[in-house]
DNA sequence: CTGTTTCTGCTAGAATAATAACATATGGTC
DNA sequence: GACCATATGTTATTATTCTAGCAGAAACAG
């Protein structure tokens, strides 16, 4: 049995990642726990019980194998589990993310856009198609645009006065998750869960020290 | 003495300004800390902790004073305090935030946006200039284009690949703080503080269970 | 005006998370 | 091959954060 990975690990271990990304661009073959510490400014035991997490191990006075542990990592995090995600409000934000390439490499992939405005439907972002909120459910029932998976991810894009009808507009498709970008705090099922970005949440706390 | 307010706390109470925001556009005037446990899922008391690093209180068998506690939480995280930043990478994302409405509510101010591409430079985005990163130091020494406020914060939304060589351009600057949206792990100096946003951090931890 | 209900403000306890410490093992060196 | 330096894996310790519980104050009802 695969115990749980806690969120604060994922977040480090998704960063470990990155750096091990940054060793195979640059042919170098080990690294250290310490090393990694030391980039990322935490304590170098915190690093090894994240990564012992991971069901993979290390070799004393060498350090960690960079492309063994990366895989471990996304094994350990899931990248290769594609998961298929509406992008709801196709503004600014939401198309910039419908454009961000990152997500693809996470194993996220944006399936289609969902917005209000006339004048967007039908136009493609980033080759993904905008369609208008009220034709949601028959989207998501719709297998084969999603390749016989279902869409349980909504990224929220609207302008936080529309949040809450959005998001209970959502009730009728089959999502599961909503990743909400606006400021407002939805209320919903308890079936659904919510994480609230909270872009200035986070502002606040790291400018304020 | 005022006492540091812990991270988590400020983006609980980040939201919890939020839900007193929709009390103010409803009328309603007093609210418990049941009430917004109850909208946010968690714990009562820990409100009632939250709200007392705010140097404010309630009143017993009423609640709070949905005004007063708003405006408490303003001058506890500082909404006031007016901030300015720059954003590096005027790309899709980049243009996204500097045209993001909320930034202001919350006292951060876009000043300027800085690029590469020809294309972009001396283009506006949402009434704020692109200029091309090298004119970075000039930039943020002029200090008419800042209120004679020196610019500390940089955000950070250019290409993974290109993020360490735009940071390590950014020590020309007075940035203090990188609010950084990349995937990248940053390598700057003691005195510049990084928060990495690390959007597929939040998601993959977010959907593991 | 007395009892009841309700909600705050604390305090105490439990659970998590971060840091420190150390025993063990491997590679390198002389 | 013996010794030293270094890095892991794990255990212990400390710090932080969350949850639970309760005493006391204010509104309200009769």
């Amino acid at each position: 049995m695969v115990k749980a990975i806690p969120g604060k690990a994922v977040k480090r271990l998704t960063l470990y990642h990155y750096i091990l990304s940054d060793c195979t661009r640059q042919n170098v073959e080990h690294i250290s726990s310490q090393q990694i510490a030391g980039l990322l400014q935490i304590d170098d035991s915190q690093v090894r019980k994240d990564i012992a997490l991971c069901q993979t191990s290390g070799r004393t006075n060498v350090g960690y194998k960079a492309a063994e542990l990366k895989k471990a990592i996304e094994q350990a995090l899931g990248f290769k589990e594609k998961k298929s995600a509406f992008i709801i409000g196709a503004g600014n934000l939401g198309r910039a993310l419908a454009r961000h390439t990152d997500f693809q490499d996470y194993g996220l992939d944006i399936v289609a856009l969902f917005d209000t405005d006339p004048a967007k439907i039908d136009t493609l972002v980033n080759g993904r198609k905008v369609f208008h909120i009220s034709e949601l459910f028959h989207i998501s029932t719709r297998e084969n645009l999603v390749n016989k998976q279902k869409v349980e991810i909504a990224i929220l894009t609207v302008p936080g006065a529309a949040a809450q009808k959005s998001a209970e507009l959502l009730l009728q498709s089959q999502i599961k998750y909503i990743w909400n970008f606006t400021p407002a705090v939805l209320s919903v099922p308890d079936n659904i869960r919510v994480y609230n970005e909270n872009l200035m949440g986070n502002f606040l706390d790291f400018t304020k020290n």
